[in-house]
DNA sequence: AGTGAGATGGCCT
DNA sequence: GGCCATCTCACTA
């Protein structure tokens, strides 16, 4: 079943955690691919140091932050990587959720973890070929490029770990809030 | 295994 | 000019 717009639109540590276990579908040409979520970290908007809209800030990149929950934000980061989020709540609360590993789902593979393509942000945008084209869409369209569903897959509280953030050492204290979250013991986790 | 540098563009002061 | 929600390669040991 396809997550409707309204999934996006809760308090955005909700979201990201039901996210862990979620499909999401990457169409690329005549071939759609689909991985399930399994590393997410959520980012506060206007109160979060972290956050690329932090006290409201509003640059050309950020534009699709400040739509509503549901919509794609990618960006480009270190001149070279793009990272995907998923905007959630709404305009007034510009907040989202990086996606920072899933598991390819199409392949049965029996994958080397020297083999993993998928974890970590960079990595899985890379895999997919996820760019600036897939900014701006709306996850609960069908139609789109990149949607979310739910097959089932059951996830309990108890396999959800959290921690800090990666990479935002500069954030401060906010560094050390619990905004990572990630499924126990994944082989396609980025680091423990 | 662990550390360090480099690639490279947008956004900041 | 400097920093960044990253990753890879080359080096140490």
């Amino acid at each position: 079943m396809i997550l409707p717009q309204s999934f996006y639109l809760d308090d955005t540590v909700t979201v990201a955690k039901s996210l862990l276990g979620k499909v999401l579908h990457i169409k690329t040409g005549n071939t759609e691919r689909r991985a399930r979520i399994v590393e997410v970290e959520a980012y506060l908007g206007v109160t979060d140091p972290a956050c690329h809209t932090f006290e409201n800030r509003r640059t050309n990149r950020t534009q699709s932050m400040y739509l509503q929950g549901g919509h794609s934000y990618v960006y480009l980061i270190y001149g070279m990587y793009h990272c995907l989020n998923f905007v959630t709540r709404t305009e007034a609360h510009p907040e989202a959720v990086l996606i920072r590993a899933v598991q390819p789902l199409d392949v049965e593979s029996h994958l080397k973890k020297k083999d993993i393509k998928t974890n970590g942000p960079g990595k899985l945008c890379r895999h997919y070929e996820i760019t600036r084209d897939h900014d701006g869409l709306r996850l609960w369209k069908k139609s789109s490029a990149l949607y979310v569903s739910d097959d089932g897959f059951k996830v309990s509280a108890k396999q959800i770990i959290s921690c800090p953030r990666i990479g935002v050492d500069y954030a401060g204290e906010a560094a050390q809030w619990p905004l990572r979250f990630y499924l126990k013991e994944n082989v396609f986790v980025s680091r423990v």
